[in-house]
DNA sequence: GACAAAAAATGACCGTGGTCAATTACAAAA
DNA sequence: TTTTGTAATTGACCACGGTCATTTTTTGTC
């Protein structure tokens, strides 16, 4: 298998396409996103933009995975919950992102898992991401905060289930009166504490 | 507001509209609608469909939604699982309905609390439904068998979210070697058991 | 039955994502 | 420098979802 090395003219060309895109995002929101906008930004063809993205959701996934990346790392780097109740506002600016707007969340869904391969998806990427950070936070407070019952990357997929339900939840037009971070709350409070038998 | 009741001939055609869609779902599947074929197969102009229909998402929507109706009908007539090891060999028959393709799923997510008021969307009825039935399930096994700590409905949205993400998983590269069922499984032994406190 | 008003249906038209055979720019070999 | 194979780009074109002014059908009233 022959893979050559791209030209700098193909690089340059695929930064503007990005650069544009992200530009018109800034300006108008992703819903405003149209591939002959970014196109006529950039200043080349229709056909170029297809032979650098796959289609047009993949263009959004790069931009959306780019700033979630960004959000991740703060999160990363900010101290870790000391309690369960700490979870939810320790995520919320991701949460926030991702609820910001039909169009990615959808996005977000399709790729979270997409391709968990193809390290070119960045979505798929932060999920895994996600996951080991998650696992860091419980860990951390295990056994006497959190149940220990239960292996840890369970436990912080299973967050990420919660999210997803959360901010679902966010666009249901019955529950859209509670922001998401109380919605996840009682989840992971459920989910992580689990404080007494049933048996 | 006045609103007059629709004409035989309105009911006629959407009747044909309908059944022209599930003839082409059942020959070709869901990602084969075409919305021209429908009209075409129905004897109807393009337009006629779009004043039935706001857009081709919702006939999905209800299509599916008629076929989630009864796979949950024929899940609620059957006996309730006596084990929590029973849930997911209870719900496979949706999982696999939900996640047989990604269009389908796709659908699924948008809609499934897409607009909880209105009860012209199936799936998001469906869903409301499915939460009793698991709720009621729960109770049946509480205190015992299920924790008793968390409100049943929580526990029931709970299950949701599980069945999101197990169906999720099931497109992603790297967990297609599983089934779904076995991939539920863990998640719910965990989250309606919790067999030990942390505290 | 003749007429008016409302409901239903029509189909030409548009916007936008995506394709592909043809063209141009580039880099390595001669 | 010229040649030549390949990478990159082009833009006319297509597919398909969705719109809306116009036409046809139905219904109620005299």
């Amino acid at each position: 298998m022959e893979t050559r090395s791209p030209q700098k003219r193909r690089l340059a060309t695929h930064q503007r396409l990005v650069d544009a895109a992200q530009d018109i995002v800034t300006e108008s929101g992703f819903a405003a996103l149209r591939v002959e906008d970014v196109v006529a930004r950039a200043k080349v063809a229709k056909g170029t933009f297809f032979s650098h993205f796959e289609d047009k959701d993949r263009l959004m996934a790069l931009l959306i995975g780019r700033e979630m990346d960004q959000i991740l790392a703060q999160i990363a780097q900010a101290p870790p919950p000391d309690r369960v109740d700490d979870f939810a506002p320790a995520i919320a600016p991701l949460l926030a992102y991702m609820g910001q707007n039909r169009v990615v969340f959808d996005i977000v869904i399709r790729f979270s898992g997409a391709a968990a391969i193809e390290t070119t998806e960045l979505i798929s990427v932060n999920f895994m991401e996600q996951v080991v950070l998650f696992a860091q936070w419980v860990e951390r407070l295990q056994p006497n905060t959190i149940r220990d019952d239960v292996d840890t990357t369970l436990l912080a997929e299973g967050i990420q289930a919660f999210i997803i339900q959360a901010i679902a939840l966010e666009f249901c037009a019955l529950h859209n009166s509670v922001n998401v971070e109380d919605r996840l709350a009682p989840y992971l409070r459920a989910w992580l504490t689990a404080p007494r038998s049933a048996q």
